[in-house]
Order: structure tokens, then sequence, then C-alpha cells
DNA sequence: AGGATGCTTGACGTTAACGTAAGCCGGAAC
DNA sequence: GTTCCGGCTTACGTTAACGTCAAGCATCCT
């Protein structure tokens, strides 16, 4: 049933995204609808990848990386240690959130000393006094 | 002693950033060196207030926010009300960074829970099977 | 005098992920 | 037949915070 070809219309509402993402995405080589003439078509494959894609920003990867990720796994057929790789791809991107959110937590900490602790952050923001 | 003038170097130096960036926050008005000529000399003021831009940068606020900040105690002798103005910005920030850390420790989870639950991060990379 | 520095302005380049506008085309509805 | 709808392409605009030339003075040292 859903094994056909959609429009760029019906992907689009299918994943809430505009027809102008879905062209971005494919000049970017992220996904190859068929062309018939001017209209592009997009089949299962497409939707898989559309949704892997769609994830991986959830995620915080760069659209590249996904470009990357996914023709890793268009080549060959997927072998173990294509695999392997793309877990080590997602445990960096793992470790990098987690630095990512430490350091906002050691600000967030900062900023609230500054703010409960005294007013050091108001007086930081006042003139110098007049000579 | 240190009440005097400096030259672009001579901050650089001391608050380790590049003469683009001094030259740069001149042109965003952020600071507003004193013009012998061709050159730049940087007051106490200018001092104070690119060590405030920093601090503020660290916490996550942008340019034209501390340009707001900054002003805002320029004019006028620093009222109570504006005083209270700063306290509600940088509690706005400081919020809006707790929200940040939420997603991030959202995502982190999810992505954990794809890596470690099973192949779920893999298998999704798969090509749909041939039909 | 004649580099070698150091400072200046101005303008374009960078990165990401699209938004937006202009202008063209083909098919469908009236 | 003509208008309208949707799709198409191309290309510039957006945001932040500078980096990177390019080219021109002024000054300092020898």
């Amino acid at each position: 049933m859903e094994n056909e070809m959609m429009t760029i219309r019906q992907m689009c509402d299918a994943f809430d995204v505009t027809p102008r993402t879905l062209r971005f995405y494919e000049a970017k080589e992220l996904i190859f609808p068929v062309r018939d003439g001017q209209k592009r078509f997009y089949d299962r494959r497409d939707r898989g990848r559309l949704k892997l894609i769609l994830r991986g920003k959830r995620f915080g990867f760069a659209l590249e990386e996904m470009r990357q990720l996914l023709n890793l796994y268009d080549r060959g057929d997927a072998q173990e240690e294509q695999l392997t790789r793309t877990y080590e791809a997602a445990r960096e991107r793992l470790a990098q959130m987690e630095r990512q959110r430490d350091e906002l937590t050691e600000a967030i900490i900062e900023l609230r000393a500054q703010l409960e602790h005294g007013a050091e952050m108001v007086a930081a923001f006042r003139k110098p006094a007049a000579e």
C-alpha cells in the first residue's frame, strides 16, 4: 500500500517539512527522488532516509554527518565494520552532547551564583566610579 | 597606574582578543575608544565594558543583548528600575540555559537508549529490505 | 633613505539550514 | 481559452561573530 511513490506535497504533509527543505536535502545529496519530467517522486527508500535525517537532527547531527552515515549503508551491504563505525559516530556525538551539557551546567551554576550570592552582576554593570 | 589609556595591542594582550574583535565591537557600538588621529586608545571604562562583554559571552549572552544592557547603565545613573531590569534579563537568560540543558539531557537519554538498548539505531540505518 | 612594524579602513568569506522572491511551465477546472 | 494551482529553477537573503586579505599611512630603527 504505502509502497508507492509520493509527490513532494505528500511528503511535506507526511513529514511536516517544506518543499524547499526536500529540494535542499536533494541538492545536498541526502535523498534522491525519481524525476518524471519536472516532477519529483519519492519512494520508500527516500522516506526511510528522510525519517533518519529528521531523527538525526533531533540528536544534533549535522546534515553532512547524516549524509555520510547514510551513504555508508548504501554501498556495500552493511558490513560489520561499517555498522561499528556508525556506532562510533553515534557514541562520539553522544560524548559531544555530554560535554556541551556539562559546560552549560557550569555556566548555569556560575550565573546562578552571581544572581543569588550578591549584587556582583549588577555592580559589574555599573559604571566605574567617576575619578 | 592602570588608570591610563591602552593601545589596541595592549588591550588584545590583556584580554586575549584580536584587534579585529575590538574593532568589531566598536563597530557594533559596544565600546568607544578615543581616537587620536588614526590610533585608538582605550580607557578604564572601555576595559570595564569589555570585561563585561566577555563575561556575558561566557553566559551565552549575545553581543546585542550585552549592548543593550551596557547602554542601560550609561544613561541615567543606574536607577533601581534599571537594576531590576538587568536582574530580569539575567534571570531570563538563566531560564533559557536551563531549558536548553534539559532538552540536551533528554536527547542524550534518547540517544543513549538507542545505543544501549538494542540495535535499533543501526537497524534504522539499514536499507529497507528489498521487496 | 629605506625597510620593518603596526595600525587603519573596507570589503568579501565563512557556516548551517533553509526562507523568500521572481519568473517560467504544464495540466486541470470552469 | 484563460485562469489558477502546484511545481520547477535560480539566486539572493538571513544570523553571529569574527577571519582574512588588500592596500595605504605613520613611525621607529639603522
